[in-house]
DNA sequence: TCAGACCCTGGAGCGACTACGGATATAAGC
DNA sequence: GCTTATATCCGTAGTCGCTCCAGGGTCTGA
């Protein structure tokens, strides 16, 4: 018996947890490589493709942008990636992160300044449309 | 002499900092109402386009999508804003805000566990990528 | 009058998908 | 073998909030 049989599409999805659609958006963009297909044309998948296809997931869900998951895949550039490269590509995400909350939480304190000065009534004045409009 | 002239699209630009792109793209979503023109087509803006305009820029800078904007200036809805309304919209958006922060932190700590595991050397194993690859 | 700065429109592009519709392929049940 | 149900195909368009472009027309100062 093959416990190894082709993947469809839905079946990839089921197991990778990515969407069918997005999987054909990878295809599409040249981040999976296109797989053979059946007699009537429907896609089947082997191995590589859920391996490659969960290291996509698995950099997505860690916030690398599609150019980084590429990157991480050496596809771009010269070729293999040496583990001094993926640090430093892992480091600038982390800055980045480290920006956008450093940024939310300034946002976060500024509205929550607001609102504690807004006592929610139904009419009258408002501190936070006051704000907002205030010369 | 006339301290309050109608402004071309430019100096609105200048004195509001938004773009000149965006201004247009804020009238073609309705979000900012049809100046009039002037005998050549030029747009010609008085002192209330200014002011919604510096409270859309504002609003944005807080973060609010276009669609709370709009909700803010009492364009959905039934007109009039309560203050309790507005109040109600920025809590929404405060806790949306700390939703962000809290998966961005969390996905830092990942990260930063990977790296801290890295060595960053030229050639061999290399714990990120692996934990990309590994079943 | 005329150069040069400004403004006009419509459309495309970004990132990372998601959704849709109408046609074809395959699997399951009888 | 046949019918039905489900799966998959493709191409296109929509999302958000802009930004940029080409190829024109308008306005202003010297």
């Amino acid at each position: 018996m093959n416990t190894n049989p082709r993947l469809t599409i839905g079946t990839l999805s089921e197991r990778t947890e990515v969407n069918i659609e997005t999987i054909r958006y990878y295809e599409r963009i040249g981040i999976l490589p296109t797989p053979p297909r059946s007699a009537g044309g429907h896609r089947l998948y082997a191995k590589e493709h859920t391996q490659r296809l969960v290291f996509i997931r698995r950099s997505r869900q860690l916030g690398f942008s599609l150019d980084q998951v590429r990157e991480l895949l050496g596809l771009s550039s010269g070729r293999r990636m040496t583990c001094a490269r993926v640090k430093n590509i892992t480091e600038q995400h982390i800055a980045d992160i480290r920006r956008r909350v450093k940024d939310l939480k300034r946002l976060e304190r500024v509205l929550s300044d607001l609102t504690s000065q807004c006592r929610g009534d139904e009419m009258g004045e408002c501190p936070i449309l006051d704000a907002l409009t205030r010369p």
